[in-house]
RNA sequence: GGCCCCUUGGUCAAGUGGUUAAGACACCUCCCUUUCACGGAGGUAACACGGGUUCGAGUCCCGUAGGGGUCACCA
């Protein structure tokens, strides 16, 4: 089958590229090129009221960010377009027609008000609402009488009695469903736009897709597929129908849970790196099965297997993207973190957007030495907090530390060793601190931690000399005369 | 409620009839580091329950419980 590997990802353009939908997105992409086939996007817009402005560019933008590529779709083209079901309206029409034709759909005449009436009856009776078929034999002087009355009509696809769809998952195996009592779905509404289980059938169809992996929503929507596949006397593709990703009450994430971070232009805004989003969602409800989880975008494509689909949701775990953004951020080259943390501390009104060359170096130095610090790029603003203040903001525990007996002959000899410095750099400093530790005889904890809790308010931080230097001499002095006086 | 699906540590997960039940995140301990981190080495911690099948069950079957999804002229 691997050259006739054709997946899709069908995104509507109601809001902004979503971390399930990414997933869905990732997990295609990734079998397509596992199989050397074809990976395609199909913009699924038919319920116009739903539609956001600038809803497809920013699924799109956000699709290629991540460093998804894809072969067909509707910016780029492709033999089997258009690629946007809003343009797709004649060839819906050719078939509901042959549907019409061939007596397995009809028109049906009734207003939303009868169906929700019909639908309560049901309730109240205790059974499950469907549609009863009443306009399924209509006849011709019927439907004039009724069109005559300037009622619009919808199309419903008839549903066969006693009939059983069964289809083998890709994920969950085998799944089937009955006939009985889904009731005659609609096709065409009756603005004349198709229903998606309609329009996702006719589209997989003519676009030869052989595989529909997708969100486990869905699965109840397949048996209606099946339906027109069979009505059509088509072949179905293969279906998969992959977990949800749900949030801390185990629930399927929705827009507006606002546990977790749902939106991937979010985590860009954050300062996250695409690949290590890339990595993290691929590892949600899938894994590779070795030991290693860091794998780069041609490593995953090459281990990616869709037998290794997990069968039960998994759980959004913010620490852990963290920690793996963080193990990405140590990886990159220190410009491209500055560029990516820059931005976050011109917002918090830390630096101006013009600098000099010094400023800028100075800025460089700073991420530089938060690098293996930072889980994401908005986090410089906290780290780098004690470098913009000029006094430290003491913690409990820091003033403990301060209280210490001997502190104050440290931090005496540490100011007057830094006055004698010519350059403030952190090797003078470094040896500034081993000159401290000479005429005090203090060393270790007692030498180090004075002077950190001091300089910095806090017992905890990057590396001191690289601190002290970046915080620069006069406030560093400034702080440490605060404390003695 | 009907239908469908799921159930291994706090979380993600390996495991496809015989294992001391991997690994990762988080947590704890120790080592390294003249402080802090990084890094390294360890540790705590799991097969939802009840019946079968089998010499043997996390793995197969049936129940029970729990969780989730879905029931639109939305996708």
């Amino acid at each position: 089958m691997s050259n006739n590997v054709r997946v899709r990802y069908a995104p509507s353009p109601t809001g902004h590229l979503h971390i399930g939908n990414a997933r869905t997105a990732l997990f295609n992409y990734l079998f397509a090129r596992n199989h050397g086939g074809k990976f395609i996007i199909r913009i699924e817009d038919t319920d116009k009221k739903r539609n956001i402005e600038g809803g497809e560019e920013s699924q799109l933008k956000y699709l290629k960010w991540l460093g998804i590529d894809w072969d067909e779709g509707v910016d780029v083209g492709g033999e089997y377009g258009p690629y946007r079901q809003s343009e797709r309206n004649e060839i819906y029409e050719t078939y509901y027609n042959q549907l019409l034709k061939n007596g397995h759909a009809y028109k049906c005449y009734c207003t939303e008000e009868e169906i929700a009436a019909e639908r309560e009856a049901q309730s109240e009776r205790g059974e499950t609402p469907h549609y009863s078929g009443k306009c399924r034999h209509l006849t011709e002087e019927e439907r004039g009488q009724l069109e005559s009355e300037g009622r619009e009509p919808s199309i419903r696809i008839i549903v066969p009695e006693g009939k059983t769809y069964t289809f083998d998952d890709m994920v969950k195996s085998s799944v089937s469903f009955e006939s009985e009592g889904m009731g005659d779905w609609v096709i065409i509404k009756k603005d004349g736009t198709p229903t998606y289980n309609f329009a996702v059938a006719i589209d997989d169809h003519l676009m030869k897709i052989s595989h529909v992996l997708r969100g486990d929503d869905h699965i109840s929507n397949t048996p209606k597929q099946l339906m027109v596949y069979e009505a059509l006397d088509w072949e179905p593709p293969i279906f998969g129908h992959m977990t949800l990703i749900v949030n801390e009450s185990r629930k399927k994430l929705s827009k507006r849970d606002e546990s977790i971070i749902q939106f991937i232009e979010q985590y860009e805004e954050l300062g996250y790196l695409p690949e290590a989003l890339f990595n993290f969602i691929t590892l949600l409800g899938w894994s590779p099965g070795g030991e290693e989880e860091i794998h780069s975008k041609q490593e995953f494509i090459d281990l990616f297997d869709a037998d290794r689909l997990s069968k039960s949701p998994a759980l959004f775990d913010k620490q852990k993207l963290m920690w793996m953004n963080n193990q990405y951020m140590k990886m990159i080259e220190i410009d491209r973190l500055v560029g990516i943390s820059l931005p976050h501390l011109i917002k918090a009104g830390r630096i101006t957007e013009s600098m000099t060359d010094e400023q800028h170096q100075w800025v460089k130095g700073l991420v530089s030495l938060l690098q293996e610090k930072m889980s994401f790029g908005a986090e410089i603003v906290d780290l780098s907090d004690m470098f913009f203040k000029d006094e430290a903001d003491y913690e409990e525990d820091t003033k403990e530390i301060l209280a210490g007996e001997t502190v104050p002959e440290v931090l005496k000899a540490f100011s007057q060793e830094l006055d004698q410095l010519e350059i403030f750099r952190a090797d003078g400093i470094k040896a500034a601190m081993k000159a401290v530790q000479k005429s005090t005889g203090q060393k270790g904890k007692n030498l180090f931690m004075p002077i950190r809790a001091a300089v910095t308010g806090q017992t905890h931080g990057p590396d001191l000399p690289q601190t002290i230097e970046l915080l620069g001499k006069e406030k560093v002095q400034k702080r440490i005369n605060k404390i003695i006086s």
